[in-house]
Order: structure tokens, then C-alpha cells, then sequence
DNA sequence: TATGAAACTGGGGTGGC
DNA sequence: GCCACCCCAGTTTCATA
């Protein structure tokens, strides 16, 4: 991993794909200056190497009822195992990301729900997995996220 | 808003674009039991409603050399705008999702850098453009969203 | 208003150069 | 990396319930 694994133009097509993942081989080919077979050849080794994981779809979840976000940091008992908490919070659909982290606090939750009712009913989950020694919810008033 | 815009087949729908972005027609019209045609216009339809705002692709970030990730925690004085810290951070490369917060601190940067000194770098950026009282900054140790 | 069947079109897969 | 061919996915139309 220390060599570099893209150049300039393989960077070109990734920044391409991520405005637009459904962007045609020629259209993409007009845009870097190459054959379609040349970037097929150049996405597919992407593929391969694990650059390029998969392809998903960009949803607006406030249109979906589900307009509310926060973070939750937590605390935990001394012995809680790191993976535990990856793997129980990740099965909840509220969670979009997880992160454990070094220091205080020792994780954080993006939570997204559809109101407040359904945030507290979500925070009381998480509490009730864990030996949680306390809780901090952050909520946020407007987002940003990159790719919307 | 307040009526419900899509139906259990939708979802379904959705569901299997979120695993991957790029199914045939016929392959989600297998799934779902409808025809490629139902199934387009329905697809359609979640685009024109805004349901669904995009197609991209996934990225191991760290096959690219950017393998650390953090949250910043900022608090700026009384008087800064939330839309002025939203538009100097979503500029920079670095940063993958902003939240300005209601309560204590006032916004939350998640970053994606390649090295510590390069996140030094990027918070230092960050401060420089706003009036910063104070920032905290949590290192993630390991992390997961949705979609990886 | 939503569906399915079928015809049309254009982009992606492949192999030869 | 380029070109040309073929096939299939995506699209459109139309009849239907």
C-alpha cells in the first residue's frame, strides 16, 4: 500500500463516477481523453484492487419521514469490548455511522430518525446493549454530507 | 409531505438499489415480481420526486491513502453565521459530512485525512476561518456507515 | 392509474488489430 | 490504446384492467 496505486486519470474517472456512478463508458471516455475500452479496463481494475467497493444509490431521508439527525456520544464501562459496540449499533437501521474512538468519549453514533419521539426510543435502545455509563446527544440543526 | 409517497414495493425497491446501484432492470423486476417497464417508472418517478437524488460509488478510502478519520468539535463566538461555517468546510476536501448543532459545541466536522500531520493541517485551516473559541478533536479507532 | 408484452435503440462486452 | 461487431439492457409504445 505504499506505492501508489491510481495516477491522474484514475482519479479523473473516481471523481467522475462519484458525481454520477451511471455516467456512460464514452461519456467518460469524452471527458479523460481515452477509449470507452481503455476506462472499462481502468473501473475494472478499481474493482479489483477494492478502490471502488460498490455502487449505491443517494436518498434524501427527509423525504423518506426520516428528517432528524444527531450524534450520540458514549461512555462506557471499562470492559466493554470495541466490536461489541460496532456490532450491535450497526444492526439498527437508525445508525449511519459508527465510530469508536480514542479517548472521551469512547464512541459516536450518527443517528438518523424521524422525530423525537423515535430518537429517545433509539438513544434507550443503544443504552439498554451496553454497559453505558452516560450519554450525549448532539442534534443537528442543518447537515452536509458529501455526495448530496 | 404529510401523505405517505411510496408503497412496501417501493422500499423494496430501494432496498435493492442501496445494495448495489447498478441491478438490470429485470433483475430488480425478478425480485419485486413486476415487469422492467413498472419497475423503470417506478424508479422514475422516486427521481422526479426527489426521493432518490443520485447514483454513486463507494470508496475504500484508505486503499487512497486517507486512512484516518476524526470528529471536530468546534465552538465559535456569539456572532458567526451557520451557513458561513456550512460553505468554508464543505469546500474543503478533507471534510466528508458538516452538522451545525443546537447546544454545546456549535458545529461537528467529520474529516478524512491521510496522516496525523496532515489533520493538524486541516484543523488548523478550519480555525483560521472562523472565529474559533475552541476545538476538540476525537480520533476514530475503527469505523462503519452504512453502505460499506 | 398502474400494469405487462413487445418492439425499438443504444451502450457495454468482446476480440482482433 | 483503437476499432468493429454483436448482444442485451434500457426505453418507449400500446393495449389492458
Amino acid at each position: 500500500m505504499t506505492e501508489e496505486l491510481l495516477d491522474a486519470t484514475d482519479h479523473e474517472i473516481l471523481g467522475l463516477l462519484r458525481e454520477d456512478a451511471r455516467r456512460t463508458l464514452s461519456d467518460i471516455a469524452g471527458r479523460v481523453t481515452l477509449s470507452t475500452a481503455a476506462v472499462k479496463r481502468r473501473i475494472d481494475r478499481l474493482r479489483e484492487t477494492g478502490v471502488i467497493t460498490g455502487f449505491t444509490v443517494q436518498v434524501d431521508h427527509a423525504k423518506l419521514g426520516w428528517g432528524i439527525e444527531a450524534f450520540t456520544e458514549l461512555r462506557f464501562v471499562g470492559n466493554t469490548k470495541v466490536a461489541e459496540i460496532l456490532r450491535t449499533t450497526t444492526r439498527m437501521p437508525e445508525a449511519q455511522a459508527v465510530f469508536t474512538i480514542a479517548g472521551d468519549p469512547d464512541a459516536l453514533v450518527w443517528l438518523r430518525v424521524r422525530d423525537m419521539a423515535h430518537l429517545q426510543k433509539t438513544i434507550d435502545e443503544i443504552r439498554r446493549h451496553h454497559q453505558v455509563t452516560g450519554t450525549k446527544t448532539l442534534i443537528a440543526l442543518e447537515s452536509w454530507a458529501r455526495g448530496t
